[in-house]
DNA sequence: CGCCGAGTTGAACTGAATCAAGAAACGTGG
DNA sequence: CCACGTTTCTTGATTCAGTTCAACTCGGCG
């Protein structure tokens, strides 16, 4: 999914409103296992995966790695806080699988937002279905087994499910790495 | 808080502007225990609170009461899912205090985000608060013990937490009456 | 071949749920 | 303004889902 053609089919923009706010873009491509942002750092830049995979995690107090949410392809990334308001991130934010992105700085987003009222919609319909998605999850997580919450990773992240480490998807659905695995045996020999 | 002093301190408005969308709401009272929004509508009406109490909470299997969220003055109040997709409402709304509502139809919200760019800028704003807040109670939900999350809801609201029946508050922080109860009693001898 | 990280399995432990019963507070009508 | 029923809150005993800790398997790779 690239950037233009989704860009289109949320909100009627014509080509030359188009190609202007492609030009605030840059392309880039990033390579497994690299950081775009890290914790403590004001993040400044949204992220629009064309292919690739990505997470947001951030370390416990024990230390340990917590997934905080995993972002597909035809999907923005940032670290929602930090972005939007300017400030320390809780997260890291980490690719996965090599990627193809665009990315934007919050300056030249505003820029946008400035000129264009239609990206006010967008950035509008894009927080609602992030909101949506993530009210989902808490009722996942708050009211559901744990084998519950793996099937509604499975329903909400179904090309992900199996390619990335246990341990990651096991945080980022509130439960060990043990339980998980646990959990797919016994969805395995049903 | 009413809503005209929050919609200036958001965004800029004219006066004429102002007066233009205040004119989109209704005003009215609504007493205690009253339903707003029931499970299965689909809901059509964005409410915004400007004294009085509310909240939305759904049915599970067993037929419990889960507190979803807890709308307080100065706050947009919606079954969020049913107001932005049109779809039938997972949630019921309810006034907990004596409340004066303002209210608007999704159909003049539209015509208002048509007129006026700043009010999509409103909306983007308000929509990426509100994901913040999600994410922030998610975070608590996922990874903390029953008495920190009981913590943080003292932090969030902090005038709600005496006011409404234990029994909604623990289902909102994802716990039963019980547990809340023995976290109450044992905070307050410490 | 031997190491290393990822995944699996087992056993003991624990935080919170459930079940059950009382105590307090609340409101409604006489 | 009191009496009664209803709802809300507290407390205790028991149970259970999921964690923790520890050992083991497996596949890839220098």
């Amino acid at each position: 999914m690239n950037l233009s053609d989704f860009l289109k089919a949320l909100v009627p923009f014509t080509t030359e409103e188009l190609d202007d706010i492609l030009r605030h873009f840059t392309k880039e491509t990033v390579a497994k296992n690299q950081l775009l942002v890290r914790q403590g750092e004001v993040s400044k830049t949204l992220y629009f995966i064309e292919s690739g995979l990505g997470r947001s995690y951030y370390l416990n107090q024990s230390g340990k790695e917590i997934t905080q949410w995993f972002f597909g392809s035809g999907k923005f990334m940032a670290s929602a806080d930090s972005f939007f308001q300017q400030c320390p991130s809780l997260y890291y934010i980490e690719i996965l699988e090599d990627a193809v992105i665009y990315s934007i700085s919050k300056g030249k987003l505003d820029e946008l937002f400035d000129t264009y009222p239609k990206m006010e919609k967008l950035g509008r319909l894009v927080t609602t279905e992030m909101l949506t998605k993530v009210v989902n999850k808490l009722n996942a997580i708050q009211f559901q087994t744990a084998k519950e919450r793996y099937e509604y990773m499975l329903a909400e992240f179904p090309d992900i499910a199996y390619q990335v480490p246990l341990g990651h998807i096991a945080s980022y659905l509130g439960m060990t790495q043990e339980t998980l695995s646990r959990i797919r045996k016994s969805n395995s020999s049903k």
